[in-house]
RNA sequence: GGAGGGGUUCCCGAGCGGUCAAAGGGAUCAGACUGUAAAUCUGACGGCUCUGCCUUCGAAGGUUCGAAUCCUUCCCCCUCCA
């Protein structure tokens, strides 16, 4: 095991905040000199099982841990999920069953274990503590919290401002994140910028309860593509650890240019230096920021799939987008309706348009292509036995069959 | 329990008896351009084999030639007072 201090320096790295760096120390000097790993939790949501760049950000640090030779839990809160996290938005989320819940979990692993270990990797419940939870425990719970204490933090106190509801539950759920660092004894948590208030809530019910209260690390949110609101599913903005070779560079690609040097600080694993070189001279006018782009769309899918795909999909987008080829590898299929073929209708069929309405716009407005031609009107006549080559915006294509 | 303000198309938000499939913005999609699925500009943006028809403005009824707009009841949200 390399020094504290060492281990330290390392984990810093790309963190937004560490509550307090002072502690962290200690503990480490002490995981040194016991030869005892830490315990290292973060928590996970067990609703939504797509990994996407936003969470790697975390995911990254965590692995970071393991190779130091801590121990990490990625704790499911299949219990919390009832409640649902107040931080950001909140629905009611619905109650998942215990066969949900396994099969999310599964997913999770899947994605997961291609950033984290698998072998020094536990995965923990929250609910293996929190249902035997009584009335009176709960009660006893909420006590170690007051409401003005609530109302300050960032979140409720906006929806309180502007009016919008805050539920009793959502109180709650602070508190039991807090209670799992009770549970597990953690000595570090980890969580986004997001988490702040929840984490502290951790380290201070961890002192109520005399244990030794857990450090807090927090991750910057990355932002979703669209470069405003942090990525997330539900939004779009967001490019999954689990998607092709060829959509994950392409998402990357649709980056707004003003995001590249973020997303280079919180996703690549390159050496600072080279990015700070890359960056020099792309603002000297002599890098073109779509390869600077491209450098780390090629690095994340090589991440996620291997170095040949990453090649693969780059040539596929300059082919497409650059030269606007046709790719190759596109799709066959027929189409019997021959005598008079309604091209909105075709398109629907073959789900490039949800409606028809949506296919005679497209259709209007040049989005479609037969045979690298755009075509205007709405009818093919006398078309059995023939095959086109039919594109519908950029990024859809077929061979279609008569 | 009392008083008041609200619920509008994917989201935010205007409209408050006809000219409303409903302003504006965002998201999305398409076209142009380009160094990219960046940026910018332009356009489209409920559905339907479509110069018309059908469904939509919290829900159900009602008034009216005509309702997102008025009335009644109900559901939900917010604020203030207790």
């Amino acid at each position: 095991m390399i020094t504290a201090q060492e281990q330290l320096a390392e984990l810093k790295r790309g963190t937004s905040e560490i509550l307090s760096e002072k502690d962290l120390l200690t503990k480490l000097e002490r995981a040194v000199k016991t030869n005892k790993p830490l315990v290292i939790k973060a928590g996970f949501d067990p609703t939504a099982p797509d990994i996407h760049l936003g969470h790697t950000v975390l995911m990254q640090k965590m692995a970071q841990f393991q190779r130091l030779g801590h121990q990490v839990i990625f704790l499911i809160g299949d219990f919390t999920a009832m409640v649902g996290d107040p931080s950001g938005k909140s629905k009611t989320r619905p109650q998942l069953s215990p066969a949900e819940i396994i099969a999310n979990v599964e997913t999770y692993k899947k994605q997961v274990y291609k950033i984290l270990d698998p072998q020094k990797t536990i995965i923990r419940f929250n609910s293996e503590w929190l249902n035997a939870f009584k009335a009176t425990d709960f009660i006893r719970l909420a006590s170690h919290a007051n409401v003005a204490r609530m109302l300050e933090r960032e979140d409720f106190n906006r929806r309180y401002k502007e009016g919008q509801s805050i539920s009793l539950h959502e109180f709650i759920y602070p508190l039991l994140q807090a209670y799992d660092s009770v549970a597990l004894k953690a000595d570090v948590e980890l969580g986004g910028t997001d988490q702040k208030f929840n984490l502290l809530m951790g380290r201070e019910l961890m002192r109520d309860h005399q244990l030794e209260p857990q450090v807090c690390l927090m991750m910057p949110l990355l932002e979703g593509l669209d470069g405003v609101q942090k990525m997330s599913k539900s939004l779009n903005n967001y490019v999954g650890v689990d998607e092709s070779p060829n959509e994950i560079y392409g998402k990357m690609m649709s980056l707004p240019d003003s995001l590249l040097r973020r997303y280079y600080d919180l996703l690549s694993a390159r050496p600072l230096q080279e990015i700070e070189a890359m960056f020099g001279s792309m603002a000297k006018g002599e890098l073109n920021p779509k390869w600077v782009k491209s450098d780390l769309a090629v690095e994340i899918v090589t991440r996620y799939h291997c170095e040949e795909a990453a090649q693969g999909a780059r040539q596929n987008f300059e082919n497409i987008f650059a030269k606007k080829e046709i790719p190759d590898d596109i799709p066959e299929v027929s189409y019997p309706d021959s005598e008079e073929v309604w091209i909105p209708k075709l398109l629907v069929t073959l789900k490039f348009v949800a409606t028809t309405s949506e296919g005679k716009r497209l259709l209007a407005q040049g989005g479609v292509k037969i045979d690298e031609a755009p075509v205007k009107e709405e009818r093919l006549f006398k078309m059995a036995g023939k095959t086109i080559t039919l594109q519908c915006g950029k990024r859809k294509f077929a061979k279609v069959k008569f």
